[in-house]
DNA sequence: TAGTGGTCTAGACCACGAA
DNA sequence: TCGTGGTCTAGACCACTAT
């Protein structure tokens, strides 16, 4: 028989692992942290777990494992910057950073997929889906940072409500939504600036935009969502972590 | 007793199985591959091997996994894509989508950190570090395509013989490094092309350019490696496939 | 040689989706 | 309900690093 031996989760454990890491109170002042063994005794679980939990964090670019040698917190650069990796939405991220994310303005109207101003990055929609259209410009720390346009299947999200036009999309689709999300694919490209961004960034002609546009789909395999974030470039580095096998 | 009931490792499975759905050896029209079961069966595996070779595949964006439901491959964006989690090497990932990347151009010279144009993402290096400079102009089906200036620990470079410089220096460096690689941090900039790209790549004055800092580690942690890859942004769009739970 | 992480085996229970 | 993938247990051997 299979006991469940610990009360602790890999997802759980890798939420407290992230926070005795910050807090310190795991790891020493070179940045390395306890065996795995210790680790296992610590939190009460297995080697596998705690091995699932280390390979999220790894993949994250929190830390390393050196075969050998022991395990390594590493320093997160910061500053403008977004990890591609990391899960959440945005306006987390930057809070973890003390910057502060705010939509100023958003609006939400029913269309149809041929009205939209694009298309998925993978495979078109007939023109008749019905989508809603979410446009919003947030700013970081009060400066014009992002123009986002988003577009979302209404056969799946019925309805979203005004208040979560302000908040965290991201976080409203996981709760809302009848089934669970699943992956996002994303295309990044550099672009010029749109005249409407131009005032918006407050960038002269002919400059840079960094454009993510990325599909979310359920776990399913049907897609929900797709959207383009135009960023101000002179502040948005994206960061990404990325193991040589 | 433990025995390895397998030929095949976690490595060795992830090559098979890409090879396998390319051809269409498994998976069915609909793009389903078969259960856990029959491709543990198949490939002679145990699931714990199987399962580490779909989730590697899984995070390349190769394929799907829906509890309950099934396996799905899943469709390839291409076009000037680059895969931000997949190359090893540039070259082959075009050579994969039928398009060839040449360097025409290529120079090597032996410089101090302190002379170089631009230090690494993480940490600041002694001003009298050893490096090697490393100038490349790439072209795409004989277009320029990108710029790569690269800096190269000679400490634990010694060499690189001037063949590399017009292959796959990636590949190089995995064959003839003293240390086993191990990470990259990686940051995607737009910036503004300089003088000197605007003429490579013909570009108007103020036209943008997708830039590709990255640092590469062993796995012992020691910075090996820091470079900066500059794009034509009409041909440039990086794919990443991140999952959502 | 001891200690560390890397890999693999074998089997169990859990949760979701389709019939 | 049954079959699928998702998670977890427990233990073994392998390979690299430091001593």
């Amino acid at each position: 028989m299979v006991r469940r031996a610990s009360s602790l989760t890999v997802r759980e454990l890798v939420e407290q692992l992230i926070d005795d890491i910050r807090a310190g109170v795991v790891g020493d002042q070179e940045k390395k942290l306890p065996t795995e063994l210790s680790l296992m005794q610590r939190y009460q679980v297995t080697r596998y777990t705690l091995r699932q939990a280390l390979a999220q964090l790894s993949n994250l670019g929190y830390l390393y494992q050196a075969q050998g040698r022991g395990i390594f917190v590493r320093p997160q650069v910061e500053e403008y910057g977004m990890a591609l990796q990391d899960w959440g939405g945005l306006a987390a991220a930057f809070q973890r950073q003390g910057k502060q994310l705010t939509t100023k303005t958003a609006t939400i109207t029913p269309i149809l997929a041929g009205q939209a101003q694009f298309q998925p990055l993978k495979g078109l929609l007939e023109p008749t889906t019905p989508l809603w259209s979410v446009h919003r410009q947030r700013y970081l720390d009060g400066q014009p940072y992002l123009d986002e346009r988003s577009y979302y299947l209404r056969d799946f999200v019925p309805k979203i409500p005004p208040e979560a036009l302000f908040g965290s999309l991201f976080k409203f689709m996981q709760a809302q939504v009848p089934q669970a999300l699943g992956f996002q694919d994303k295309v990044l490209t550099a672009t010029i600036v749109t005249p409407e961004l131009e005032k918006f960034f407050q960038l002269p002609i002919g400059s840079p935009v960094l454009t993510i546009s990325d599909d979310s789909y359920f776990n399913s395999g049907q897609l929900i969502a797709f959207s383009s974030l135009n960023c101000d470039f002179r502040k948005t580095q994206l960061f990404l972590f990325k193991k040589l096998s």
